[in-house]
DNA sequence: CTTGCTGCAAACAGTTTGCAGAACT
DNA sequence: AGTTCTGCAAACTGTTTGCAGCAAG
């Protein structure tokens, strides 16, 4: 699976004549091993924790990157930090959001997407991407206190 | 319909003990009067050319109390910037957003609402809100050679 | 007269960019 | 050797905040 993912920049990398680095692929390593919607902040504290020289550009720059390659998506959230979150060839899934402790739970739901599907095309749209984020609180919130 | 709005939002003013003034009339009259989705820069501007005194922190600061006044919503789009669109009382919508020309287009669906309830549920989530943004190419845009 | 509001400019947070040196091919 | 990539720091963008003066009640 990760190794597919790495493959997968590979050849992208290979297409664009882009340079094997030791921090694309420390970066993309710890990208793949972490849990999903990491903010760049956090992939650049665990990056350095490992190897304390790379810098924050570079975390910027190499997640465009992904982005590029398809291995990941980009998500702008309310409090105004980007976060990152892995994307495999044709997946897609939405999310639900909680606003007290920031947790992220995703879904799919074929029936949305086709829904989704049928507005665009009445209203005469082609669909590139969409975005579905559900707010509230999670189970987990709702058992603790204030 | 304006006029209810400017009711609500003196409502919510005295209920906080706010002050009534120029500016924030101003502001209002101008975000009534405009189309939806606006940026703070496009509201400012707008204010600006009718009034030239007035300063852009006034303009963040007063679209705030729209929001707080359930007046307007906020969204944080994917260009970091951050646009209001007017709200009515237990009304939502959804857009359809052109990623050429930035044209968003309203609709509801009252289906995809249902089934966004029962994926919360199925999660234990309490759902407070929620947000759906279908991107791709506008009829316009179809139509008119890159 | 008291307190909230405004405009300005400075501060901030997240992100991008120019550049000299390091590193890949 | 030639060119890309990196790290640093400075620049930028959108937004927030501190403060002195202004204005509403």
């Amino acid at each position: 699976m990760i190794l597919q993912k790495k493959d997968a920049f590979n050849r992208f990398a290979a297409k664009r004549g882009l340079r094997s680095t030791r921090q694309r692929d420390l970066i993309l390593d710890v990208f793949l091993s972490s849990h999903d919607h990491l903010s760049v902040e956090e992939l650049y504290l665990k990056v350095k924790a490992t190897n304390p020289g790379v810098g924050q550009a570079t975390v910027y720059r190499t997640l465009k990157l992904f982005v590029e390659a398809g291995l990941a998506r980009e998500m702008t959230m309310s409090d105004g930090q980007t976060r990152y979150e892995h994307l495999s060839a044709g997946e897609h899934h939405d999310h639900l959001i909680c606003t007290r402790c920031g947790a992220i739970v995703e879904f799919e739901d074929a029936t949305i997407e086709r829904l989704q599907g049928e507005i665009a095309l009445r209203h005469g749209f082609s669909i590139t991407s969409h975005r579905l984020d559900l707010y509230g609180i999670c189970p987990a919130c709702k058992a603790t206190p204030v």
